[in-house]
DNA sequence: CTGTTAGCGCGTTCAG
DNA sequence: CTGAACGCGCTAACAG
């Protein structure tokens, strides 16, 4: 890096002192006299002076950077939430360092590591790490944090919660209402609360209805790409169709890629969606809409968690205050094409 | 934020001064004896003792983050990217400084303004501004910078590129060695040199095979979503099959988001793929292989794309060396099940 | 209104 | 091998 302008360089050119050249570039109300800004702007404007930033922070113990660590840029839903987040931090001119724990803890940990020590001023976490040692610890030392999809519980944490109990819920009573009773609910590992949560609403509708719960759940997994869940729709597709008994007319999918990988593997057997099997997901991307049928599922508004996450942290910064309450997101009913309704011409 | 330890407070601690504490912490080649080593990591550790990264940096004048400048996080083709960049950073413990500039000259230009300021090493970006001046100021005060996706037509600013023309090219041929003869390219604008090599190649082909190309091309596009994509491969579709003459049996669309419109709008009109009208895309996304029926495409290795830029930013960061020359990647046919054989049966 | 001075936290001469 | 002193670029306190 070629040494660059400094305060000092201008002043000089412009014969003041570095403090009022300070005084004119920060935009700081102390007052200086028309004459000296304008010349002094307009030599920092000819000389192509980029103020630098470090400096300022270093000084003034603040960075305009937040954090966002999620499991993975290329998981939809995350990338979602991101676009909000970034959108939020940019229009109050701050910054997004961005890192993929790929559900890894140690890299989670590594992360917030490095942007403590780069002095983020805030943080916005879907964290997978089950040792919150760490996050204590910079939260004590005054981050702020705000966490997402993935429930942290820690005080000082502000939470953007989703129902996702009632999200399992609204989706089995909705395939009930259509007059589906064999329903079957095909689920990633249970390892996480969401997970746990969206599968208890399920059974719990199931129960309320006096149907049998049926879940099919994946072994533990290893990655967290789309293509991923994708296959794991399609194995457990298998396996809930190499089961013997009834035939299920419904599948509930733990989200829309593992939805995707249920009708993809449907389709391989021959069985069309949703005349021979309804399929539901969970999420509600956009992408949903773009396959044959257009996937019925439960929407998630993450562009809009990653925003309120992001206003609720900037709210922190600037204000000092603590949302005393964690905020709950409402699950809603995204009614596409991909389930039958089994009481018309039934 | 609460007053964090310095070197100096730890210094006291064990009772040395704070150059003795800087070199030991930074992992500096100095002589220090193992005593006070030990001791000096200890107390740091015991303290839990986190580094201003903000002192170093401005000391070194070197800061261990680089800037990306996408159009859109959540499309797909440019998370990908962002995995393989972030991926290779992270080994190299950089972190990713992330902007979405959804097509804005201008907040493409503040974004790297602010990136500037913060003294990112080096860039990545797929530049979407026309105005390369102040790219090129960054560039000659010493900011290294590789381009994807879009061509930045600047010495000094390695490229990562793919063959475009190829690829539509490859695209083209692959119809037309199915049997096709009526194929119709539909298009976003072509205002970028990237989609008008596409269209380049396609038109060669057809030249080349004596066949008559034809152009949908889109009115100017305002956001840049998938979801807008998508929507435009439907217009386009429609717009094409309102144009009444013979019925294309084939559609090239110039990406994959584009295509799976173009599939639903043809399933709108009860057209099925591939027996009524095939249909080809260009990207290569793992979520066409989701789809029915799976979307063919010329594939572009979004992941590799994104490792390999990163890559060659590290090698000008850490070797000082530019490469001489910037990299083509080429393209690839990725047969799936959305183009029928014409010449069997036929 | 302007300039001088003193750090922010760190790394790095230069003496000892 | 260790420490005192200086400076990275910037802002803030205090004089003038």
């Amino acid at each position: 890096m070629k040494k660059s302008l400094t305060i000092h360089d201008i002043a000089k050119m412009a014969e003041v002192s570095s403090a009022t050249v300070s005084r004119v570039l920060s935009n700081s109300s102390y007052p200086v006299s028309p004459e000296l800004r304008a010349k002094i702007l307009r030599i920092a404007k000819e000389a192509n002076y980029v103020p630098n930033m470090l400096g300022k922070q270093l000084k003034t113990r603040t960075s305009m950077t937040i954090g966002v660590v999620i499991p993975s840029i290329t998981n939809l839903f995350y990338s979602s939430i991101i676009l909000g987040v970034e959108e939020i931090a940019r229009k109050s001119n701050y910054q997004v360092l961005l890192c993929n724990s790929f559900q890894d803890p140690e890299l989670e940990d590594k992360a917030i590591h490095a942007m403590f020590e780069k002095q983020v001023r805030g943080l916005v976490i879907s964290s997978i790490s089950s040792d919150k040692k760490q996050l204590k610890h910079f939260i004590d030392m005054g981050l702020n944090v705000v966490a997402l999809d993935q429930k942290v519980e820690m005080e000082d944490v502000t939470q953007v919660d989703f129902d996702y109990r009632k999200g399992g819920y609204i989706a089995a009573r909705h395939l009930i209402g259509k007059g589906h009773r064999n329903i079957a609910y095909v689920t990633a590992p249970l390892d996480r609360p969401s997970r746990k949560s969206i599968c208890e609403g399920y059974a719990a509708a199931m129960d309320e209805a006096g149907l049998q719960p049926s879940v099919v759940e994946a072994g533990s997994e290893t990655t967290y790409s789309g293509a991923y869940e994708f296959e794991n729709g399609k194995a457990l597709t298998r396996k809930l169709l190499a089961e013997g008994g009834d035939r299920p007319t419904a599948v509930f999918a733990c989200n829309d890629m593992t939805a995707f990988g249920v009708v993809n593997e449907l389709a391989a057997q021959g069985l069309k969606v949703p005349d021979d099997v309804s399929v539901i997901g969970f999420d509600g991307l956009d992408i949903g809409q773009m396959i044959t049928p257009p996937l019925t599922s439960v929407l998630q508004p993450t562009y809009e968690m990653g925003r309120l996450a992001c206003t609720m942290l900037l709210d922190m910064l600037t204000g000092g205050k603590k949302p005393d309450v964690g905020i709950v997101l409402q699950p809603r009913l995204l009614e596409r094409e991909s389930v039958a309704d089994l009481l018309v011409g039934g």
